[in-house]
DNA sequence: CGAGCCGTTGAGGGGATTCAAGCTCAGTGG
DNA sequence: CCACTGAGCTTGAATCCCCTCAACGGCTCG
């Protein structure tokens, strides 16, 4: 699983300059740069080129601090997630137009392994092009992005979290966010049976008898209607003993 | 489940103006104006005011066309969708500081539906008031929103499609996404058994019978390795029947 | 040709669902 | 005050779907 680009060139075997690429791209009107006009396009492309991947190529590493967004030319790339005890997840599928990896723009590491599926072409897009772009780019732009980001992660852990692994390890783990989500100490707020069920792609019953299970435990404890109290130590241990089977 | 919004008054029960109230918002370092600095609150302040809403009472409707984006101040919001077979599945929950329903920059609908957990507290934030910060907004800027909240709407969707309902019907589900993705009458990308498991939350011996399970019915035909040549008609057929148990 | 990976299929067991019966508790009205 | 109600929760028993463990076939590649 070596990071290979394979260089590209064009139909006929001689090679073109970018800016004739980019103007003639079969996918603008689908990529971010669509909306470009030939002259932003001018000053944009030289900074721009292509690469391709073979099936089974990662474009990029999860953690690795990204300097680099995507446009997808043409294939299929998935984005996987390594879960806490170890198994891997494919959150998400992207096709042609889509980008890939904008985290980068937020001076961020990439939160997903981004891999090629079938034969794929992207451009490659240094952070600096998009930055420019924006002229006047205020931090306000910046919060939006990061707050987006941060909504894409929730969704691919969600992914990852919520609907794998034993309904158990499902139901600590939904208690650990919750726990996190009302801070420090506070009674933390549970849900119905039934909307843990509709998170955690389980039945009411089951998630009853398994907020039962944890209570006995002495994991959780009642505290009036959709309130609880949790032992953090425990759930914690609940947590990696549920993880490691 | 009305949509009723409820007047906040401050602590002390007299009514402020909002630019104290937002000056002095304990979450405005977390939340998205935080960037901002005085000045430019104060241009904006008077455009923001805040609303609560009582547990299980609806923020917006899924669909809904909306011109007003929310920052979470306190509480939990959980973002539910209903499947396609009409049972709904909760998708993401937030806490004080995240953006909600930021598809309203794009003029878009609310791809969610946003329902208060607990007692929540948001600042409503109108469309044009973000428009209006970002002076000169360059289309690029709506693009990258777009494209941002594509990859969101499609984590969503991840959720709701793949991790919910029969192994034969998430499989069908997997396929007309693959379909949809290699287009038209191309032979589709299959992944193999076990990345299917990994998308599908199932494991290789179950996706490999369903595959197996499948070609004998016709709708998916084997076309060397990793790929397949499938009949549109009998997995839509396949795939209502799989949705009405 | 053997090694290794991917895919297929079988047998058996287990965990979650389904179906069903009570329980608790708050609200209502006699 | 207390039965009456209904919604949410709990628990039991039986079922079924998917997983686990296992063997084997086809294919590619050294």
């Amino acid at each position: 699983m070596l990071m290979r680009t394979v260089p590209i060139r064009s139909p006929q075997g001689t090679p073109r300059t970018q800016g004739a690429v980019c103007a003639a791209c079969p996918v603008r009107r689908d990529a971010l740069f669509g909306a470009l006009d030939d002259e932003a396009l001018e000053r944009l492309h030289w900074r721009i080129d292509e690469a391709g991947f073979a099936p089974d190529e990662a474009i990029y590493q999860r953690g690795a601090s990204g300097a680099t967004l995507y446009t997808l030319r043409s294939g299929i790339v998935r984005f996987e997630r390594v879960t806490e005890r170890g198994d891997r997840r494919i959150v998400r599928l992207a096709g042609r137009g889509a980008l890939i990896g904008p985290e980068a723009l937020l001076n961020r590491a990439y939160a997903d392994e981004a891999i090629a599926c079938t034969p794929v072409v992207v451009c490659r897009i240094p952070r600096g092009a998009v930055e420019d772009l924006a002229e006047r780019r205020s931090r306000l732009n910046h919060e939006l992005m990061a707050r987006w980001h941060a909504a894409l992660d929730d969704a691919a852990n969600w992914n990852t979290d919520f609907s794998a692994g034993s309904s158990r390890a499902r139901v600590l783990r939904l208690l650990r966010r919750l726990a996190d989500l009302s801070g420090d100490g506070e009674p933390v707020w549970l849900p119905t049976r039934e909307q843990m069920g509709m998170m955690l792609g389980l039945t009411m019953e089951t998630s009853s008898r398994l907020v039962s299970q944890l209570r006995r435990d002495g994991v959780l404890e009642l505290d009036g209607a959709r309130r609880a109290r949790l032992d953090s130590g425990r759930l914690d241990a609940a947590l990696r003993a549920a993880d490691l089977d």
